[in-house]
DNA sequence: AAAACGACTTATGTCGACACTCAAGCTACA
DNA sequence: TGTAGCTTGAGTGTCGACATAAGTCGTTTT
């Protein structure tokens, strides 16, 4: 009764559109997709940059690994839900080996819990989690921030001008997704401008972290418009020279946008505690 | 001809002094430890502490993650040694399985590389990673600072009392060992105090990955003096509630213990370049 | 003699199997 | 009806096996 097609493609198929083939169970997981696809390859995308990282070739494990994340970013799975291996090892057609190491891997960058011999979940976040988060995110940034405007060259900075205006569109036109990925990729550009990978793999693991719950963010009232004035003025800041300026400004939107978060996030208070 | 005994104690006997089985293939592996095994169990506990963290119960794999890592810390494999799964589960006696797990949790704590395909092998470390690691130590242990210094119960900077005068007595002993081993200690409770999980978890990382450098560092003519005062002025800062100036002798202290680093390796450039 | 080729050895990635553990459902008992 | 113990089904951790890729070493070629 498997209805599965075959899975995980190289490059850039559709893939991840087989629903689960066990009646599903406990609540919901890969609601049939509409029209987000789109976000959903650029979440799997993302994935694969921050968790393959060095596993150029996109292995089996890695392709795994960034199709959950995908799901988990995109919030088709919701946290706390279960990830057992033999369920996801019969959807993408393989030993539970690989599913072990995708997880594992998963589990590395925060978004699944695996405690012994439990099954595996997708992880839970609590608010006090953001806000750790935040926090070490504004430390960091702040640090990228000051490299970027001592040291980055003048046509490099010149870079950040493409997803910078993409955000303006966006905004334009209300598209949130859109917005959002082009705020990862002004975020990503800064931190490869910076010239020190092993900050950048703490910040993209953290940003992966709270990418779920970065539409729920920047849909907070004017909070699309401020991350959008911030950044511009981010830029002018860098163009500037202005080290301290910048880092402030990156600093601030950080805490801003955690604000905007707690506003959200409390009262509705659906996530769980996480310290298991 | 295998002479091992068996392995992985629970908790507190002399583990890993079985040689390899196999004749040492590229070149030293576990040269017959002398003296410092005081110092190799501290490490396998630091060690157990980062990489086990949630796996309360010590498993198997957690277990080997351990051992091989106080290896690693000890300097007993040295840089770009391979770590093969078939001589690995030789030694520990189980199957290729929980190897893989073991290594791959040191990969993520960046203990280990594991390139696709190829042999497992102790990570590698370029000068200019360490200088990425200090200067991300630097501006995270500004944030642990800054929060202990405002938030820490003074009590709880009480414990940090210990440790400093753990590191006061190896200083004057002359005894090296012991001074990194406090001198750990005391980060740890720092990290402890200021409350925030995921920073401590990141710093933790970042310690372990620099903590075979440890010795080179602090054995420079007067480190570990200077290490000493700072930290001690540290304390008292924090017991005025001087959040300024805690961050930066914290800052301060990171930034010559990387100079003195940059002095011992850029003359002998052991270290291979690291980015594969 | 150095480089290129090829045969052989060794290790990796993946698989299916099995014992053990966990959790959910069921029965017994109050 | 509610709770404790037992039963049973499902999932995890570990194992040994196998196909394939990487490493090794001797031989040939230029």
């Amino acid at each position: 009764m498997l209805a599965a097609k075959p899975i995980l493609l190289g490059s850039a198929s559709p893939i991840g559109e087989l629903p689960i083939d066990t009646p599903v169970k406990r609540q919901t997981a890969a609601p049939p997709r509409t029209k987000d696809q789109r976000s959903f390859a650029r979440a799997r995308e993302v994935a694969r940059a921050i968790v393959a990282e060095r596993h150029d070739r996109p292995s089996l494990v890695s392709n795994i690994a960034c199709e959950v994340a995908a799901e988990i970013i995109e919030g088709q799975r919701s946290p706390g839900d279960d990830l057992n291996s033999v369920e996801l090892s019969r959807r993408f057609r393989t030993s539970r080996t690989p599913i072990r190491e995708a997880l594992m891997l998963l589990e590395k960058e925060g978004l699944v819990q695996i405690p012994p011999r439990r099954r595996p979940r997708v992880a839970l976040l609590a608010m006090e989690e953001v806000r750790e988060i935040y926090q070490a995110r504004a430390a960091l940034f702040d640090l990228i921030a000051t490299a970027v405007a001592r040291n980055a060259s003048t046509d490099d900075i010149g870079t950040l001008r493409a997803p910078l205006s993409e955000m303006e569109r966006a905004f334009r036109d209300h598209d949130l997704n859109t917005f959002v990925w082009a705020n990862v990729d002004f975020y990503d550009r800064n931190t490869q401008l910076a010239n020190n990978r092993t900050v950048k793999r703490i910040l993209d693991s953290l940003l992966l972290r709270t990418l779920r719950l970065r539409r729920l963010s920047l849909s907070q009232p004017d909070r699309m418009q401020a991350s959008l004035d911030d950044n511009a003025r981010l830029l002018k800041a860098y163009e500037n020279r202005d080290a301290t300026l910048a880092a402030a400004l990156i600093s601030s939107n950080h805490m801003n946008a955690l604000a905007a978060l707690e506003k959200c996030l409390h009262s509705q208070e659906a996530q769980l505690t996480s310290r298991t």
